[in-house]
DNA sequence: TATTGACCCTCACGTAGCGTCAGGGACTAT
DNA sequence: ATAGTCCCTGACGCTACGTGAGGGTCAATA
């Protein structure tokens, strides 16, 4: 097994001389052994911690704490790699967000349109939006098996008429809100309102229980992260997937 | 226009109180103007401008390089939005490339293959590896430059018409399936593979990231505790929304 | 009117994660 | 033996704030 001096190290992983000196002095990363000129020299099993740490770090993990995380009993590398993989996929939509936000305020300036302020910094702030995310779950993820078994039902009992007249309800909200986008009219006009109210009544009925404004909110963002919701919207009209979710939070901002 | 104290400032970007002192202090941010009382006060320039000095930091950019590029004489707020895109999806990009280095890694310590140790750290410290590559490609010439030009270009050319080529071939994948269902091919039939992979395919693609087994069934409960989905697919064809998550559960059961 | 409680201010020192010399050995190749 | 490139150990500096301390301000209440 070859061993690896400070220099390679550094240039296979990207870090400097001086961080990985740093990391040894802190008791982060020992080398595997020191010669007797006292160089420092790496093996396998120090590349692979060394890449914990740089993940733990990209993560903003202060390295105190990566230290105490790798050396705790019991540390299983494959479930903390699942771990970080959780992690940065969500850092990955933040960014995603980032776009986004940065999309509006180009629009909002271009169209000299008004943004509303607390947009402006839409994923910039990681705390509120995962505290945003704990609510979601609340609300969604606890009772799954129960939500579904409710709308699969509701969707079932309906009478054939019924289902026609709803579906011509979805049918006639998207051409709506689809002639709407074609004219230019802005991200949540009220006057999109009655659309959206029919919508939202439509949800409802669907899933036989009232749908607070929040949870409408909610559902816009559901929207825009799933690749069928895009796909379909996208093809209604270019741009339809963010313009539905935009109208529907600021139409469940109006509400609540 | 309202004025913003501090406070409101720092709930609405989500930064500390502290912080504005501090872009204050450096001349970073300066309040719109102080009171008497010596209370800071923000309007609306004040915020458009933290905007921008947040996107800045997110990027890495120092302070006062920050500082130095808004105050340069004739900044376009809007090509540096623009700027800022480019650079912001680059950087999700690179957390994409994480997540990949991330599963292989956990391939690699599953199956007890080796992995070269330059892949160890692809994705993080992003200039470096650059550099590395180019090093790499002085010491070794031969295949290792054809593979990165490779790679990039195909991630590059996933622009507008790819996309649509993908709606297609959901568009595809939907009527093959509902014409199973017509059929009466049974739910989650083998011979639905074809299709619900090429769908799974198209769902790795949409999100920038693989979709293991898991997630797709997570996606198939998806479909059925939307009311859109389901008012979308059965007026594809009555029992579709079932038949269609009954299959990828069950595919997904195959494939895990 | 006085008192609370939640704001606001200005110093000023502390911290993390290195960057950056300075000063001095070690190794390899000509 | 000399050069060039690596290695070491201090030690001080820097950025971007965190974290009190000590003390005014403001709006609503008692």
């Amino acid at each position: 097994m070859k061993t690896l001096t400070v220099k390679e190290v550094a240039r296979l992983s990207g870090v400097s001389v001086r961080t990985l000196h740093h990391y040894d002095q802190i008791g982060l990363l020992r080398p595997a052994f020191t010669g007797q000129n006292r160089y420092r020299y790496y093996g396998q099993d120090e590349l692979l911690r060394l890449q914990q740490i740089l993940l733990h770090r990209e993560l903003g993990i202060p390295l105190g704490e990566i230290g105490a995380i790798l050396d705790a009993p019991g540390f299983d590398r494959l479930e903390a790699l699942r771990q970080q993989r959780q992690r940065l996929s969500e850092e990955a939509k933040r960014y995603a967000q980032l776009v986004r936000t940065i999309d509006r305020t180009i629009a909002s300036l271009e169209g000299d349109r008004a943004m509303r302020n607390a947009d402006l910094y839409k994923g910039i702030s990681p705390d509120k939006q995962a505290e945003y995310e704990a609510w979601l779950v609340e609300q969604y993820g606890g009772d799954m098996p129960e939500r579904i078994a409710l709308s699969k039902h509701k969707y079932e009992s309906l009478s054939e008429a019924e289902r026609l007249e709803l579906n011509q309800e979805l049918h006639d909200m998207e051409q709506g809100l689809a002639e709407g986008l074609r004219r230019g009219v802005p991200m949540g006009s009220p006057s999109l309102d009655p659309l959206l109210g029919r919508h939202r009544a439509w949800v409802s009925q669907m899933w036989g229980r009232p749908c607070p404004p929040e949870a409408y909110a909610g559902l816009a963002d559901l929207y825009l992260s799933h690749p069928d919701f895009i796909a379909r919207y996208e093809t209604i009209e270019p741009g339809f997937a963010e313009y539905l979710s935009g109208s529907m939070k600021v139409y469940a901002n109006r509400q609540g």
